[in-house]
DNA sequence: GCCTTTCATCGTATATCTACGATTAACGAT
DNA sequence: ATCGTTAATCGTAGATATACGATGAAAGGC
C-alpha cells in the first residue's frame, strides 16, 4: 500500500466541493418549508391565491402569535408575501421565489 | 357589504385543512436538506454513487463527529443509505425517496 | 374623539440543532 | 492477540426553533 491505497469502491474525482452558494440558498428554502405548518400555510395560499392571515390561523390548531411567526418565516425566505388591506393583510404566494424551489430540488 | 363584507379579494372555500400526512412527508423531508452541509453531502453522494464516510469528512470544513450526525439525519429521513464495507462506510443515495421529494416539492 | 378588529412583536419557557473533542466499537492487517 | 484505521456515539456548550400569552401598532367604524 505504498502511498495510500486508491480507495477502491470510490471513484477518484479530487474532492472538491465549492463552498457553492446554490447549497445555501436551497437549504435556506428548505428549511422554510421544514415544518408541517408552514406546508399547510403554503399550501393553502397555493390554493387560494390570496388568504388573509386571520383565515390561515382559523385553518390550523395554532396560536395567532405562532402562525404569524410561521408566516414571517415564510416570508423572509420569499415564498410568499404579505400586503396590508386596511387593518388586514392578505397574503400570497411569490411564483418566482417557489419556482426557484421547485428547479434546485428538482435539480439534485 | 352590510354584514361583514363578504371578504373581498379572498375566496370563500370553507376552510378545511386535513392533518394531512404528506405535510408532514414534505416537512421531515425538507429539513433533511434544510441544512447547506447536507445539501452538499446529497449532491456528493448523488454526483459520485458511492462514497465513503472519510472522503466525505475531508471534502467538508467539519468535524468528523459533525459529519456523522449530518449523515445521520441525512439516513434516518431515508434520502440515504450506508453500507458497511469492512471498517469503512460507503454511502449512497436511496433514489426512490430521492424522488419523492421531489414529487412532493414539484407538486406544491 | 373612542373602541374594535386585525396582525405583528415582545417576553418567556422548553426543546431541538449544531458543533466540537473524547471515547467506544468494528474490522483488517501484522 | 495487538495495533491502526474507520466511523458511530457520548457528553457538552451555545445557538436557534417552537409554542404560548400578553402587549403594541395600525386602520376602520361608531
Amino acid at each position: 500500500m505504498a502511498k495510500k491505497a486508491v480507495k477502491k469502491g470510490c471513484d477518484s474525482a479530487p474532492v472538491k466541493l465549492m463552498p457553492d452558494a446554490t447549497a445555501d440558498k436551497l437549504a435556506k428554502l428548505a428549511w422554510a418549508i421544514a415544518h408541517p405548518a408552514r406546508v399547510q400555510i403554503l399550501r393553502l395560499l397555493i390554493g387560494r391565491n390570496v388568504c388573509m392571515c386571520g383565515e390561515i390561523v382559523s385553518c390550523l390548531p395554532l396560536a395567532q402569535s405562532t402562525v404569524s411567526q410561521h408566516l414571517k418565516i415564510l416570508k423572509d425566505s420569499g415564498l410568499i408575501q404579505g400586503e396590508v388591506d386596511g387593518p388586514k393583510v392578505c397574503y400570497c404566494v411569490n411564483d418566482a421565489i417557489l419556482t426557484k424551489l421547485k428547479q434546485l430540488v428538482g435539480e439534485l
